[in-house]
DNA sequence: CAATAATAGATAGCATGCTATGTATTGGAG
DNA sequence: CTCCAATACATAGCATGCTATCTATTATTG
C-alpha cells in the first residue's frame, strides 16, 4: 500500500500544506492566504492588474473559493478590492502598504521550504519529478496547457 | 511558476481528488469516503479488526476528522461502529453487507484510475515517481517508517 | 487499592474546498 | 436601441480537514 501513488501524492500534499501553515499562522495567515498573497505581489511587481476571475484561473480554483479567500483576507486588512474603473462586474485586487512590508520576507519563507524539499535532489531529479508530475495530470485531464 | 514544484503537487492532488469524485458521486459517497471504505475492506480480509484510531494512524489523520467521516459513513449504512468487548474506549469499525457487495466495484475503479494516470509511464518511472515522492516527504518530516 | 496519567473517541468552531443558485453588469444580435 | 446571453462576483449550504477541549475508560504509580 505504501508503494501506492495516489496515497503518496496525497501525502505530499498534506505534508507540504503543515509545512507552510507552520510559517504563515505566525502571520496571522493560512497557507493558502499566503499563497495568494505571493501571487498579488508577484502580479503587481509586473505592473498586472488582478481581478477575482484572474485568481480563479491562476489556482484552478472556482469563484466561491476565491471569494472566501479574499473575505477573510480583506477584513483582516490584507487586501482591499475595487470596483473597476472600466468594467462595473469587476473588482481589482491591490495589497496593502502593511502586506506590501512582509511580503519579501514570505518570498523568503517560500525559497526556504523549496531549499528543504529538494535539500538531497540533484538536478536531474528536480527536473524529472515536476516532469512526471505534469505527465500524470495530463492523463487526468486531456486539456490544459500549462 | 509552472516549474514550481509545491505547486504541482497540489495540482496533481486536486485533479486526483476530481477524479476520484467522478465515480464515488454516483454511488452516494465522495472520495475520502471511498478511499476509507476501501481501507477497511482490506483490513477486513485480512481478518484485521480496525478501530478509529488505526484508521487515524493509516491515513495520517486526526480524530475529528475520522469520527466526521464515520459519523456521515454510518448515518447512510456503509459501517457500523460496535464497541469492543475488550477495550471500552475503542470502536471496531465493521462494514455492512450493503457495502461488501460493491466493494468490488470500488476497487476495479481504483485500478482504472491508476491504469489511467500511469497509461504512458515506462517501469523506471513508475519506481521514480514514488521514490522522489517519499524523499521529498521525508525531507520535511525527519520521522515517519512508512 | 486509590489517585493520577494516558488513551479513545466526541463535540465545537473554524478555513478551505465544492455545487447550485442569485444578482448586477456588459456585450452582441436583431 | 432593446432584449438576451454571457460574464463577474456573491451567497447558501455541504464535506473535509484542522485545533482545542470534553468525557469515558484503561493503565500506571505510589
Amino acid at each position: 500500500m505504501s508503494e501506492d501513488l495516489i496515497f503518496n501524492i496525497r501525502l505530499a500534499y498534506f505534508a507540504l500544506e503543515k509545512e507552510k501553515n507552520i510559517y504563515f499562522e505566525k502571520q496571522n495567515l493560512t497557507a493558502s492566504q499566503g499563497d495568494l498573497l505571493l501571487y498579488l505581489g508577484f502580479a503587481e511587481r509586473q505592473g498586472k492588474d488582478v481581478n477575482q476571475k484572474d485568481i480563479e484561473r491562476y489556482f484552478k480554483l472556482t469563484n466561491p473559493t476565491i471569494t472566501g479567500l479574499l473575505n477573510r483576507l480583506e477584513e483582516k486588512g490584507f487586501v482591499e478590492r475595487r470596483k473597476s474603473p472600466v468594467d462595473g462586474r469587476t473588482n481589482l485586487i491591490h495589497l496593502t502598504d502593511q502586506t506590501r512590508k512582509v511580503l519579501d520576507q514570505f518570498k523568503r519563507h517560500k525559497d526556504r521550504i523549496d531549499q528543504k524539499l529538494y535539500r538531497d535532489f540533484n538536478d536531474d531529479e528536480r527536473k524529472q519529478i515536476i516532469y512526471l508530475l505534469k505527465k500524470l495530470r495530463a492523463n487526468l485531464n486531456p486539456d490544459q496547457p500549462r
